[in-house]
DNA sequence: TAATACCCTACTAAAACAGTAGGAATTAAT
DNA sequence: ATTAATTCCTACTGTTTTAGTAGGGTATTA
């Protein structure tokens, strides 16, 4: 498994407000709740959210967490890399020069793991899973 | 870090004996001593490997490690995968309905994750590293 | 028969994972 | 004013994974 549950839950967990974007706070007992997460881990990975400024609060009853951008602004990539940090696959450094022969070779296939992984989820903003999910919704009922 | 030290040994190693493709076998000691990798952890790694028909061996001195089959019928995802295990991004069983509502939008996501790292590590050989590998080092002579 | 090399199993320190626990602060509703 | 709902914050914890280490056994060749 390349993702832990943090980038899972995470995700799932900031769809979910983007699906109420524009509609006032969701807390996050209805979201733990609604995907069977542990209210208080959901708390610890909406912290970080919060952090680097994805998502706010409301404090209080009727309180809780939304979108700090607009759904077309959040990219998957941005919450995967606060939640799982920078995606990484080897700790080559960058252009540097390898002292030892023939590990360049690897190095390139990394790279390129990396590319492919940073070219999906950069490229896909919560706008587009939430046209990906009415989609869904209404092949589902045809 | 989505690939951890026995990916990424591993994939340097096997590259090694690749190198070494119809020359007879390497052994352990050269491989550990060329890389600075631990001589006993990649015993494991290459144990694992030889186990899946990637490598074979040759006991007693001048002995060593040797691929088992040619290097382009060898692909990186083979390798990744015995020293990994299979990659995936997510524990939603394939096909499965979601019984929760609007997971499948994020669903879609680590697909997307998953078909692109597998498009990458299953589409290169050892063959193609060896290839890229004699286009680096002429580079470097330029 | 000594040296070289693979073979095999068990052990281990450290980190990461996946939470749990519990109290403090804020605020809306009554 | 009080209560209840909510976020905020920090510390703790059992389990698994990581990245090895250790040490003996077996085969082979010079």
């Amino acid at each position: 498994m390349i993702l832990s549950t943090k980038g899972r839950y995470g995700l799932k967990a900031i769809f979910e407000l983007s699906l109420n974007y524009g509609l006032g706070p969701v807390s996050l007992k209805k979201i733990s709740e609604k995907y069977d997460i542990s209210e208080s881990y959901l708390e610890q990975l909406f912290a970080k959210l919060k952090k680097d400024g994805y998502i706010d609060t409301i404090r209080g009853p009727q309180g809780g967490y939304m979108l700090a951008k607009k759904p077309e602004e959040i990219t998957v990539g941005m919450i995967l890399r606060t939640l799982e940090g920078e995606i990484k696959t080897s700790d080559c450094i960058s252009n540097e020069v390898c002292s030892r022969e023939s590990i360049c070779a690897t190095r390139v296939i990394f790279e390129k793991i990396e590319n492919s992984i940073n070219n999906v989820i950069d490229n896909i903003t919560l706008a587009d899973m939430y046209e990906k999910q009415k989609n869904i919704l209404t092949e589902e009922n045809k």
